[in-house]
DNA sequence: CTGAAAGCGCTAACAG
DNA sequence: CTGTTAGCGCTTTCAG
């Protein structure tokens, strides 16, 4: 910039008045600026400037995800760089792959490159460290998964209750026995949409010994085995509610090799790619990702606008996508 | 840095010693400075230290996608952060839709953002602007698509060669008459995979009658409306090669809606999420986005270190996984 | 082993 | 409308 300030014989502010679109510089001299820009194939430094600058903003905004690559969380990603665009903000990104342990170091990562704001998919389970981060200048909103022992924004989806839907119009459809398949109960989606379906089991009153809940499922291959096995056991149940997408996936492959895929009825929490083209298509509680990515960007950019209200908690409604595996009525 | 100096009662430099672990500070020293950080809460700025840095390094990767909620770009980009991330590099992220007129306006935002590389899937068709970034010290690898006007690294598939061989493919189950069905032909991939369509309809002497190209198909909708039209023609095509992921869906939205799925042959370029559930399964050319991604930012963080061997063209190979849709016979 | 001073590229504050 | 000076938080250089 000094370089540029030289060639075009101007003060070094004056370059910098050029570069930032201030106020009144003469046109004669902008040009004279713009042509030494060019001649010097001059790019600034938007790091250093923000340095100096009062409101000190780095125009980033932090994204921290379970993995960009599962639908979900890619669509959410999406979303919000779509906002933070907009807006002349980046985005920088990393996957956390449900490691607890990995998220203090990733959001420290972040914290060192002066994040204006971050969205985070939360691994671990006491986000108390978070304050320090905040007093320090750092906004923060959790999506799919609300903060705990930390009072922030979150924009998060109905679990419990879509789950409970998912029980009771497989009941309706006359199942007496639905088996629950969930991931690590660690994740609070995991534990709230098994709540959902107890509450649903509850209420229709069906018995626990009809009812099995099997969790840990943490990938489509363990997924298929554990429903295998739930169908070589004696009294298998007429219909199944799977918690998250490749749990979905693994349930699915496991029906098809059992020959079952018209036989058992198949509930999913989450909805897949191409979940309407398999026969029977798969009925699903779908969750708008675009929608919570989108809330939860135009969150955390009102927080860094100054927004200081007390923390909210969106919740973005579930869609009961209805598309024949659902429907399937108990034998 | 300076308070935490001034509360451990040493020097700044110290603190910045330890705080890069530098050697040669005293045992007690460091422990002192330590707990001074603790008790301001102290979080450094790596942008400020990079400023004056030797090697000006941000380590910062950049990483420019047609769209990071597409399963190809989601894959590739989480295999890219997996390698930044073994290096303590973070990973900045944009989708450019295809659109050409986006791609200089986001390579200069990220030039602004002073990061070390730059791993590109190319929307423009002239990247001879991008010579001055390299100038200036930025490290840039092509994948998917090769640079045009440039010469730079890239990271590639043979279109050309798996486009040829899923024709000859569907001949050997006896057709004769297959539609090609594409993308934008401004991309070159698309075109490639053309040519390779071409290739084989040329060796195997069919007449370029009986094998309509159809491109322009941008979305899965605009594609299924086209394969649709084609079989309300005379003289339909007895399989269809689809040459992009989008476009297979639309394909076979289209052979559902028709009734055709188990009449007309089909064989996708790119796999499908659950591709091998539906019912035919979809014949693909697979590509290895995981691998692409892999070997692209092995590329950049090779060329940062400072690798300076002329620009390599690295070519990933496709996989043709055979699932039922690209074997239905010749009626 | 430790510290003082200079300066990275930029913007704030103020003076012309 | 334009320029000068100081200083953001850090690393470098060089001197203890």
């Amino acid at each position: 910039m000094k370089d540029v300030a030289k060639r075009a014989g101007v003060g070094i502010k004056t370059v910098s008045r050029v570069v930032n679109g201030e106020s009144y510089v003469a046109e004669a001299t902008a040009a004279r600026v713009e042509r030494a820009m060019n001649e010097l194939n001059y790019r600034r430094d938007l790091a250093a400037g923000s340095l100096r600058r009062s409101d000190r903003r780095s125009l980033t905004l932090g994204l921290l995800l379970a993995n960009v690559a599962n639908p979900f969380d890619a669509a959410l990603h999406r979303a919000a760089e779509d906002v933070a665009q907009e807006l002349g903000v980046s985005v920088l990104s990393a996957s956390l792959d449900e490691r607890a342990d990995r998220e203090q170091p990733f959001v420290h990562a972040l914290a060192t490159r002066r994040i204006d704001g971050l969205i985070l998919m939360p691994a671990s389970h006491d986000h108390a460290y978070l304050a320090a981060e905040i007093a320090a200048g750092m906004s923060i909103v959790f999506v799919d998964r609300p903060p705990e022992r930390l009072d922030a924004d979150c924009v998060v989806v109905d679990n419990r209750g879509g789950a409970r839907q998912a029980v009771e119009h497989l009941a309706s459809f006359g199942h007496r026995r639905i088996a629950f398949l969930g991931d690590r109960p660690t994740l609070s989606t995991a534990r709230a949409r098994l709540e959902g379906f107890l509450d649903g089991v509850g209420s229709l009153g069906l018995s626990s010994a009809a009812s099995p809940t099997i969790d840990g499922l943490t990938n489509e291959y363990v997924a298929e085995a554990a429903v295998r096995s739930l169908f070589e056991a004696s009294d298998p149940p007429t219909a199944l509610f799977s918690a998250q997408n490749l749990v979905t996936v693994g349930a699915i492959r496991a029906l098809r090799s059992l020959g079952l895929e018209r036989e058992v009825a198949l509930v999913g929490f989450d909805d897949l790619p191409l979940g309407d083209l398999l026969q029977p298509g798969i009925t699903v509680i779908a969750q708008d990702a675009i929608q919570i990515g989108r809330l939860a960007a135009e969150r955390v950019f009102a927080r860094i606008e100054g927004d200081d209200s007390p923390a909210q908690r969106v919740v973005v409604p579930t869609r009961f996508i209805v598309r024949g595996s659902g429907e399937i009525p108990a034998a």
